[in-house]
DNA sequence: CCATGAAAATCTTTCGCCATTTTTCATCGG
DNA sequence: CCGATGAAAAATGGCGAAAGATTTTCATGG
């Protein structure tokens, strides 16, 4: 299916399947392909197509798409891995980005698509960055600090966790500083996926 | 349940719930009550009352829980967090171990419990070591790499991946060597839960 | 060639029923 | 008195069918 000829690799448009993405999307919205294609404008079965890589959405459907979706863009845009590494190896420098959703939280995703049970994100908290409204999410997480230090609040209960500590979350309410000199760096895991 | 009286905190064992961990470990075994409660010749009732924190086994009969379960005692017997880090937070000196089941692979928990949909692992790999027999588990697996380097073979495939870099393995058999001067340190995530 | 929309196929949900597993609790023995 | 047992009660899980919803296929028309 993907269209390897002349000089269609050069631009910075995935030709890879992406598909299956925005099928775990919709469906960790609770949404159906008719509710997608009605707001959409376009058929059931021409989404249905473009899940499975047999059809192309346009750019502009792509990125109607990513704000249905409540995501950025950037985690349709970023190139994907070539070759054997397609869909196994997500190299440092070639993680799709995630919004800066938070001012100071640079988060890019560690896992290679959105079709696992869980997804991985490596996440950096920018010195003297804080969320003060607590995020609060039906998931289980959890992040070891791999650089730095990050202040956690987990409901009313403040840590503060350093390189190498994990801590836990349940579906409590979450927010978090980092009022440090230096970044920190954790890896964040999250079920199910709420991308 | 807790015991917290008189000068019991003192002494190494868990004096925390740990039940549930026994309970995941049964289940992910796909083993019922009455199956563990004869292999250790005790009732069923007893059992469930374990699970529940309500019962508590002696030293030899965890040692045999841990036997029937192929896991170290280790996994048991580490130190817990206290306070309001139990089950919240991970401190990186108070990871309980997992055996060293292939030479040169060490490993520790980096979940506080093993009652979630994934967990999640800290590995260091020796400089050195290697796994010549694949792993092949039904699990869906990502490691991210935060010191050194690795090499890992996905089937035929060969990677090597560096700090940063991460790999995801959906079923398929699982080799590694590191070749390398220095540890290679990775986080693994698992899914669902083989311990 | 591509998108549409209707038909076909697939998947999901629901339910009743039964078997298994787990929990509860009165009783027994140390 | 305390904790373990085993039987009764409760809860859970599996299966098959039926209904409903969703997704895929495909003939047709732009």
């Amino acid at each position: 299916m993907a269209k390897d000829f002349h000089g269609w690799e050069a631009v910075a448009v995935r030709t890879v399947p992406q598909g299956a993405d925005l099928r775990s999307l919709r469906k960790a919205r609770g949404l159906t392909l008719s509710e997608v294609a009605g707001e959409l404008g376009r058929s059931v079965g021409w989404l249905s197509q473009v899940e499975r890589d047999i059809s192309v959405p346009e750019a502009s459907e792509l990125r109607r798409l990513a704000d249905i979706f409540g995501v950025p863009v950037s985690l349709f845009a970023a190139p994907a891995a070539r070759g054997e590494e397609q869909g196994r190896i997500v190299r440092a420098a070639a993680r799709r980005a995630i919004g800066e959703r938070t001012p100071g939280l640079i988060e890019s995703l560690l896992s290679p698509d959105l079709t696992d049970a869980f997804e991985v994100i490596h996440s950096t908290f920018q010195p003297g960055a804080s969320r003060h409204e607590p995020v609060q999410r039906p998931t289980a997480e959890l992040a070891m600090i791999i650089e730095g230090r990050l202040d956690v609040w987990l409901g009313p209960d403040k840590f503060t966790i350093a390189r190498g500590d994990a801590v836990r979350v349940r579906g409590e309410p979450l927010r978090w500083a980092n009022p440090y000199k230096s970044p920190a760096v954790a890896v964040w895991v999250i079920s199910p996926p709420v991308y």
